[in-house]
DNA sequence: TCTGGGGTCCTAGGACCC
DNA sequence: TCTGGGGTCCTAGGACCC
């Protein structure tokens, strides 16, 4: 048995923990750049308001109902989610993190220990309620498929926001009242040929035989469906491992096959030199991500974007890639090849909507092969891992990119206040970094 | 003027290897 | 006229997830 724990509106609830007045009333939250609608209230579901709609095209609706408004503050949804993982971590012998308002719980034996899984599974509920004030559902059921599909039924359905699905009989049930598109691996596209066929409930995909779903639902993907349909699980688990000695990041087992950070700007940009100082930015944070993991990278991709809603023929995204001579996680070599990238990838005179760096071709540090055999190692590695480390420990203390490369540009004016980069995106509405900096910490009075 | 970001898996086809 | 078999790696594209 699985158990489900998904957070409700988790980016608005995080924001409600610290503006509890906001309860009750329609809340959205923007994704970066104040792009779309990524996190809704339920009052504000109730108003209309879609997932991943356009902020600009529903600014008048959201002004109308007074519709509270924050842009995306990842710092504080991240350290709220640890928070929840933490407390699950109380509550079964393994826990998945699967998405940053998601966990799996291993429930596998937990009849021995809570005869009424229903019960225990409130429970898990109202601890996380009352530890971190994030609302959550949970859906127990024998797969990861069914557990998302009991989840899904548990607000509307289930007791105390659990839903226990455990016989044949009660996952038959479920099946039948979820609409096929609900249904976690079909998406759009299948959902649509499925319809023509006038198939409608995840009742009637389960009982299609299991070769039609190999046949034309993506090969094994489609089979493995049918079967954690029919209570065979099929998908992998990979629990967090806690690090004893540092309680603060658990990290996962699952292998990570690429790490990328990419952004949209403010405005577009055409300037080599703020376009360089954007991809230094973006090459520093996916190293600082591949570091936190424990690996090393073969391969840098540069990104750049024009804009993708322009009525021209023709891609709007550009790649460039750089293999290295040897897999790496050094902030200075994986910036010196993203600017290589860049400048191949680069046309004068293009005005550029985003930009990015995905680094892949990923390894376990310390175990990747040299891949040529002719180029010693810099006689300055020790130095530099050292300076690395040192780096990344400044930056865990004081704030992320406090320290950093010089490529990256400075953001202080000559008063040594903090000032946004030219090609930052727009973030009009984000609340105070509550629970990560000492000097935004919340105020009560 | 204004439309996010970060991932996964699978398949097919081409280049290249012995 | 006839043109193997068994691989790997890479890329692009399509589907999905949050």
């Amino acid at each position: 048995m699985y158990a489900l724990v998904d957070c409700n509106n988790f980016y608005v609830s995080c924001e409600r923990v610290f503006a509890p007045q906001l309860e009750g009333r329609p809340v959205v939250v923007l994704s970066n750049n104040d792009g779309c609608l990524i996190s809704r209230s339920d009052e504000a579901k109730a108003l209309g308001l879609k997932m991943g709609e356009p902020y600009h095209l529903v600014r008048p609706l959201l002004m109308q109902h007074q519709v509270r408004v924050f842009s995306s503050n990842y710092a504080l949804y991240g350290d709220m989610s640890r928070r929840v993982v933490q407390v699950l971590s109380h509550f079964a012998a393994g826990v998945e993190v699967y998405s940053i308002d998601e966990a799996f719980l291993d429930f596998q034996g937990m009849r021995l220990l809570a005869p009424d899984l229903l019960a225990y599974g409130i429970r898990v509920c109202e601890t996380v309620k009352q530890h971190t004030g994030i609302p959550t559902c949970v859906g127990i059921a024998p797969t990861k498929t069914l557990a998302k599909l009991a989840n899904r039924l548990a607000r509307k359905q289930g007791t105390g926001g659990v839903l226990l699905l455990e016989t044949p009989a009660q996952c038959q049930e479920a099946l039948a009242l979820a609409p096929v598109e609900s249904i976690w691996g079909v998406g759009r596209r299948y959902a649509r040929k499925l319809k023509e066929m006038d198939i409608n409930t995840g009742a009637q995909l389960a009982a299609l035989p299991e070769h039609w779903l190999r046949r034309h639902m993506g090969g094994v993907v489609g089979q493995r469906l049918w079967r954690e349909l029919h209570g065979q699980p099929c998908h992998d688990w990979n629990p967090v491992e806690w690090d004893e000695a540092d309680h603060q990041l658990p990290t996962s087992h699952a292998s990570r096959h690429s790490a990328v950070c990419t952004r949209s700007f403010g405005r577009p940009q055409h300037e080599p030199a703020v376009l360089a100082e954007a991809v230094a930015t973006f090459a520093a944070k996916a190293a600082e991500k591949l570091r936190r993991h424990g690996l090393v990278a073969h391969l840098v991709t540069v990104i750049l974007g024009t804009d993708k809603y322009a009525p021209v023929a023709g891609p709007s995204t550009y790649t460039a890639a750089i293999a290295l001579p040897r897999a790496t996680s050094n902030p200075t070599l994986l910036t010196r090849a993203a600017l290589d990238g860049l400048r191949q990838l680069r046309r004068p005179g293009v005005a550029y909507h985003r930009a990015g760096v995905l680094l892949s071709g990923l390894e376990p540090m310390g175990q990747a092969p040299q891949l040529d055999l002719f180029t010693a190692p810099a006689p300055d590695h020790a130095r530099s891992e050292k300076l690395t480390a040192t780096l990344d420990s400044l930056n865990a203390r004081f704030g992320r990119q406090l320290v950093r490369l010089a490529a990256a540009g400075v953001t202080k004016d000559a008063e040594g206040n903090d000032q946004q980069p030219v090609w930052a995106g727009r973030a009009a509405h984000r609340s105070p970094l509550y629970t990560t900096r000492w000097d935004e910490l919340w105020q009560v009075s």
